[in-house]
DNA sequence: CCAGAGACCTGAAGGC
DNA sequence: TGCCTTCAGGTCTCTG
């Protein structure tokens, strides 16, 4: 599940392999993958036929390649850009262009000496699209509009903890809901959302508005410090859904204390570990790490 | 405006 | 053995 660590991992492969790249030869081959795309799919690998990516850029879990274009359709004065989300399962994976399909490919470009770049997606959250690049006065820097609602995520140079952590008290919901808003804060998913959670010894049911601002700057300070180790060895390879552009996995599962350990023993305490459903989604927590106050009344 | 629920999708895993 | 159900996740859309 690529979340922040995992989408700039990819980001840094395709800056090598990508930048300066031409794209030829484009393929969509999937209805879902050009969803967001007036035209759709067909529409949209035309499109990117003959583009060249001169910069690969992210925030949160949104990465973005600029384009120049020989293609009248993206010439204007505004920057276009090939927007990619990962979803859940998406992959790019850069090889030498002679391998055959692979399963679940969605995009496939042949990109110069002779190698090729595939978009690999099994379950078609993920999409590709093209978008323009707007100046974002908050961080000082240019993003795609369709990234324009995300907040800046916790390791960009833009990010703001105090900004964030009063815009965490503005709302009124469980503090593992609001990590998981990508308004608030972007770039986490449930695995960092979880393990920053076990880190900080807090509850993810705990109301944001409940919270300090010490409780709640320890938290985004676990978040910046888990997803830094996780950068470090490549990302959470959790199941098969996550790789590199070379296709490898990354290590941190072996480093997590709570995302899908349920029924484990506690890293600190020994206690076994309790999963909720919070918000639709699982939390996995320490119930005596990290327990909700006991309501008077 | 805001919070919560449902939809989307596919393969793995569990139950009978 | 095989069929069926459930679950997982990120984001968008709808509803109250």
């Amino acid at each position: 599940m690529p979340e922040l660590p995992e989408v700039e991992v990819v980001r840094r492969g395709l800056v090598t392999h990508l930048t300066g790249a031409t794209l030829r030869d484009v393929d969509v081959l999937h209805p879902r993958t050009g969803r967001r795309y007036p035209g759709g799919s067909a529409a949209l690998a035309q499109a990117l036929e003959g583009a060249t990516i001169t910069a690969i850029n992210r925030r949160g879990k949104y990465l973005w390649c600029v384009l120049e274009s020989e293609s009248t359709d993206l010439t204007t004065s505004a920057v276009p850009v090939l927007l990619i989300h990962l979803g859940m399962s998406g992959q790019i994976i850069i090889d030498d262009g002679t391998a055959s399909l692979r399963p679940h490919c969605r995009m496939r470009a042949h990109i110069s000496g002779g190698r090729s770049v595939s978009f690999v997606d099994q379950r078609t959250f993920g999409y590709l699209t093209i978008d323009r690049l707007i100046w974002d006065p908050r961080t000082e820097r240019w993003i795609p509009s369709l990234a324009q609602h995300i907040a800046p995520d916790p390791l960009e140079e833009g990010f703001d903890m105090e900004v964030t952590v009063r815009e965490l008290r503005r709302h009124r919901v469980p503090l593992k809901s609001a990590l998981l808003n990508q308004e608030i804060i972007s770039g986490v998913g449930n695995i960092y959302a979880d393990e920053a959670l076990w880190a900080a010894r807090l509850h993810g049911a705990r109301l944001t508005s409940g919270l300090s601002y010490a409780q709640l700057t320890t938290v985004l300070t676990e978040v910046q410090a888990v997803m830094r180790r996780a950068l470090a060895v490549g990302g959470t390879s959790f199941d098969a859904l996550y790789v590199n552009t070379a296709g490898e996995p990354g290590y941190f599962a072996r480093s997590l204390h709570s995302y899908g350990k349920a029924g484990e023993p506690c890293d600190r305490c020994g206690t076994p570990l309790v999963s909720i459903v919070l918000g639709g989604r699982s939390h996995t927590y320490c119930p005596s790490c990290q327990k909700l106050p006991v309501r008077t009344r």
